[in-house]
DNA sequence: GGGATTTATTGTAAAGTATCCTAACGCAAG
DNA sequence: CTTGCGTTAGGATACTTTACAATAAATCCC
């Protein structure tokens, strides 16, 4: 409930009050001292002070004069910092990418290399590249690199700063991370889960806005998802939350789920599997995913028939996800889910048919980009929490890391 | 992250020191001033300030002198209240249970009255004659009542004050049970599901103790688990989180779930399945699952199949839940959950079979009163924050609604 | 229509209140 | 005599209310 360590004193205050102002600003845009402390149930002398002293460690920027409504010269006050910068990489298993933004949010450079083997020698090649053409690209040096956020597949136990287990990129697994990434680039990693990312993006840019419970579902080449609960990202309790592939959807023996799981391998497996159906279709082996869904949109038979199978393999998972935690929506992500043209209608009719309440289903408007925007968002959420502490006492330590949960 | 509209003020402050030394007087015991300024990193003059606080609303009790330890004699402060009284009830599909506990979460009267059948009249009858008992019992009278929480089977829509979807008893479906309640005991009721209660038991008295985040998997004439995430009761986007039910493990198109459904009457349809099987077991038809389990400790032949079985079946439940919220660990309830004995090596080895990181499984240690004991958790925390707001200013108030969310 | 006046609203200063802490002191038990 | 509790006093921090000066728009008035 209440934090059990932090001590509950005066400059706390201040302290929760300068986190509110900057949030009001970050989400509300510029605005003047009196119209933020009404905002934030302030008075004004106290409004004032508070930003004055955001101005001061650089979370908040003035610009003086300004004319148009009525009364005396106000100053404007934006959240924009230009205090150092936020790098985020995303590592995937045919691509590395790489961005560079500032504390507030904004991308300044973005970058995305082929990994060309999924080895560990060539993960941190390829990481190292990407990352000198961003902050080359973006200007700012490895000195004003406030976090750097990492977003990997697999399961990340957080404590011991590795990923536990795998997903595409086996030769991750048992991997000091943590400590590899800060010797090989200098400064200290957060790392997180891909989709986790994906779904911090989603709630900060995308379909998750407004919505305090959801999921994000990523079908593509393995399957996951994200969940935000109560405005929350959960990881679980060894940060395996959302490792639904697991789901025994097809009963206890069954440890492969083949005929369940809709990542793109069993796709094609299933394609060739019901091919012989379907003579008039112009799909010839080996069946490719993109393929089939190109085809699908162009009616061919068998393509329709495979999608439709995806459409209900996914609905089984929605229905799964909502069923335990009843979200508000799933936003649908990954190179599968993606797919939604001719996705979503099945997905929402066969999921509505089992579960009696069934959530929005959508999909994401981030395009490719969603784990580094999810990455940059929690990157500024790690350097605002380091800026808050750097000039600050025992509690804002002790919350810094609890808040980095968001 | 912070509440949007409490005003953040010094005496703010004060109320969250409040709610912290009650919170550990009530989790440590009795102590003095100086022994809760240590544990709540407060300064004696400020602990003592608060305890006498405290005591003036009538959250705790001194007991003046005292000798024994070294120093000058201290008084010992109790977090007991004689303020008023918690009014529990369970709505079962066989019982009706009331108990009335204070505000502290001692239970001073508990009652049980059968539930002769399934119609709104009975229920409201049979509640009446519950609750007169325990109030008689207890010594308090209706107008001690600070809060008063009702455990229903169902999903419950809290907006509306009904149940939305009913389980056992389906003649409380779509009643706007807030309202009829209130206007037939006089007060207004906090209406809550029943496998919720359990959970809220089970993190305040059982085997939640000190696990952040956990389940609690309720297999009897139905399915359902509590979710406890965070240390916070998930409720869901309509309340329906934990209706697993709806899991569509045997696909897409089964709405029955009878192969995968562990409750009762699956329990014995699949006996009489397989009875042919096990010519030599005692059971005969009619197969009543208790007899099975009885039979089972026999080591019947029939019955171990049928107890694996089950023991199988729950184990999907569990993987399932824990792959998409990785929880620390499962407690069992219910009629069936409860028969911990021939099932749980079973349910351990196959979810382990399933999933790579099996939570505990452990089965509760509660008894029968286990929604009475969460309902009772529940309204003390309804009643604590009563007070608290009754003294109080906008923010407690504000936040009282919040935290009821726990 | 143009200039003066009113109105609205901002920013800041001063005073008051609430909270916490540290320091110091008295007191009692071992 | 030492240890540790409770209390009082003084000082620091933070927030509010009240009051006032500054200024731009709106209004009024001739």
């Amino acid at each position: 409930m209440s934090d059990s360590t932090a001590q509950v004193v005066p400059s706390y205050l201040r302290e929760l009050n300068e986190r509110r102002v900057l949030e009001i600003l970050r989400e509300q845009g510029p605005a003047h001292a009196a119209h933020i402390a009404r905002l934030a149930s302030l008075s004004r002398p106290t409004s004032a002070q508070v930003l004055r002293a955001l101005v001061d460690v650089g979370l908040v920027e003035e610009q003086i004069p300004m004319s148009g409504d009525p009364g005396r010269a106000k100053s404007m006050f934006y959240a924009v910092s230009t205090l150092g910068a936020v790098l985020s990489v995303d590592i995937g298993a045919r691509f590395i990418r790489a961005s560079v933004g500032d504390v507030n949010g904004t991308q300044l450079a973005t970058a995305s290399h082929a990994l060309t083997e999924t080895t560990l020698a060539s993960v941190i090649k390829t990481m190292h590249s990407v990352v000198d053409e961003v902050l080359a690209e973006s200007k700012y040096t490895s000195k004003d690199i406030l976090s750097f956020v990492v977003g990997s597949p697999g399961v990340v136990d957080r404590e011991a700063g590795q990923i536990a287990i795998a997903g595409t990129i086996s030769e991750l697994e048992g991997v000091k991370l943590t400590e590899l990434l800060e010797k090989e680039f200098g400064f200290k990693p957060v790392i997180e889960n891909d989709v986790n990312l994906v779904a911090i993006a989603e709630q900060n840019f995308g379909a998750g806005k407004n919505v305090d419970t959801f999921a994000v579902l990523s079908v593509g080449s393995g399957i996951g998802a994200g969940l935000i609960i109560n405005g929350q990202i959960h990881r679980g309790h060894r940060g395996a939350a959302g490792e639904i592939f697991y789901i025994p959807l097809t009963g206890a023996d069954d440890i492969r789920h083949n005929t369940s799981d809709p990542s793109s391998g069993n796709i094609e497996t299933f394609a060739a599997s019901v091919a012989k159906n379907y003579p008039d279709s112009k799909l010839v082996s080996p069946y490719k995913t993109i393929e089939i869904f190109q085809a699908a949109r162009d009616k061919d038979s068998l393509a329709l028939a495979v999608v439709a199978n995806v459409a209900m393999r996914i609905a089984l998972y929605i229905s799964t996800i909502t069923s335990v935690i009843d979200v508000e929506s799933v936003v649908l992500s990954g190179g599968i889910g993606r797919q939604s043209d001719v996705l979503l209608e099945e997905i929402r009719a066969v999921t509505a048919n089992i579960v009696p309440y069934a959530p929005n289903i959508e999909v994401t408007q981030l395009g490719d980009n969603a784990v580094l925007l999810g990455a940059s968002a929690l990157g500024t959420k790690i350097a605002q929490n380091t800026v808050f502490a750097r000039r600050s006492n025992a509690y804002s330590a002790a919350r810094e890391t609890a808040d980095i949960a968001l």
